[in-house]
DNA sequence: GAGTGGTCTAGACCACTTC
DNA sequence: AAGTGGTCTAGACCACTCC
């Protein structure tokens, strides 16, 4: 059982969604259907669909049924998640395209946010992700050679690259940094972006134990991509918690 | 069954660990454990600790154990921050206008934010706030007049209005939303916006109890403002015992 | 009453870590 | 080998909505 069949259903479930199968408010399955069609056990096809749930792709209400969310959840800032699952909350296709997969040095300014030497050897990537083939997000990444020698034999058209830097070792820290700014000519190239139009810049670091082992930029369309943070009462109460 | 057995049991590990029973890192009981200790069945047990983990609360390691989670979002973004302590963070001297100081009436899309009906009565507040007597922040709310009658009668100069709102009540729920956005006529004159510069925009809601009380626009300079999230997990075996 | 989701149980097998 | 969490099953009872 390399993947939990939970998954699997819910990615059924989000294949659906996103092919158009069922649109915005649309009906979905009950859960003894899925059960039959499937052919999991009723438990399996509930933590699918309570996932589901607590993503906001959808909507479940008791003695009636389940439904597709029709409001389209931002992606939450203090957490990192697939970009895929992201589109998907969207009800959109994710597809992605490698522009660039080598090598570098780190330079000066990268040397700083890695808070590491000048000229440490890392990887590159320019990936494009695109929400029914209009382009959403330009992920340029750089990621330490030392921490996954073998980055490049991967397929980051298939599995993202957070799946497979976590699937080496957990995230311990996260730093996230938004900016609204004037694109580039790299980001206006690829996210076909209209004359004028800003973009939503996030700079994202990621820690492994004490060391910086990523350093990446999300650029995204601003008409089209927002990020939220929301605090519950128990955060606030465990942030006042001495 | 008014309250479900997992709640409970997320309640029993919640106050056990606020009681500081549980410190940073500690190691909490095992799902058998518990299983025992509270004559519940182990999927119960297991709902309640996944639940924890999706919050933050705890980490779990397959084959060693369930520890405590220091790693609370602490970041600009994830708590309110009077305007006047960023600036001063920043070494700026902060200066502070009042533009508009009225009442309104919520309109469709404002209720829908505030989760009530149209017409619900609010004060409308439109100040500015400079660093080094640059324009930094253009602070749109709405504030329930039902929640702060006397809203009016403070000087805003003097004193924030996340001062004045906290006063009244604590804030229980927070949301931010982050954009990038090209700035329109009022923002353009009131924080001077060179021309093409986008405008970073936050969209902020505040509740108490269960109500929405503010609902707030904060827009900035796209090149003089940025937003930080920064999580802080911590070193599973660093902590060791309570 | 039929159908829905919400919850709970008692057991099971597995992967992983530690000794 | 022992203990841990990760997952899955086949049943069960319940509250709720709709007809």
């Amino acid at each position: 059982m390399t993947v939990p069949l939970y998954e699997t259903v819910k990615r059924h479930i989000t294949d659906a969604i996103a092919a158009g199968r069922y649109g915005p408010g649309a009906k979905l399955p009950s859960e003894s259907e899925l059960v039959n069609a499937l052919s999991v056990s009723r438990m399996t096809v509930n933590r699918a669909l309570r996932e589901l749930t607590r993503d906001g792709v959808i909507i479940r209400v008791q003695g009636v049924g389940s439904f597709v969310n029709q409001a389209r959840p931002n992606p939450n800032l203090a957490e990192v998640r697939d970009i895929r699952d992201i589109i998907a909350a969207r009800g959109g296709r994710h597809a992605c395209r490698v522009l660039a997969a080598d090598t570098a040095l780190l330079d000066a300014d990268q040397a700083d946010l890695f808070e590491d030497a000048i000229g440490v050897p890392v990887f590159h990537l320019l990936l494009l992700h695109f929400e029914d083939d209009r382009p959403l997000q330009l992920e340029r990444r750089l990621v330490r050679r030392d921490f996954a020698p073998d980055l490049l034999s991967h397929d980051f058209t298939q599995a993202s690259l957070f799946e497979i830097l976590h699937a080496i070792a957990p995230i311990s820290e996260l730093e996230h940094v938004v900016e609204a700014a004037l694109p580039d000519d790299e980001e206006i190239g690829n996210l076909a972006m209209p004359a004028g139009q800003p973009v939503l810049r996030i700079r994202r670091r990621t820690w492994v134990g004490h060391r910086v082992v990523t350093l990446g930029w999300l650029s995204h369309p601003g008409d089209r991509y927002r990020v939220a943070v929301r605090l519950r009462p128990e955060d606030i109460r465990a942030g006042q918690r001495a």
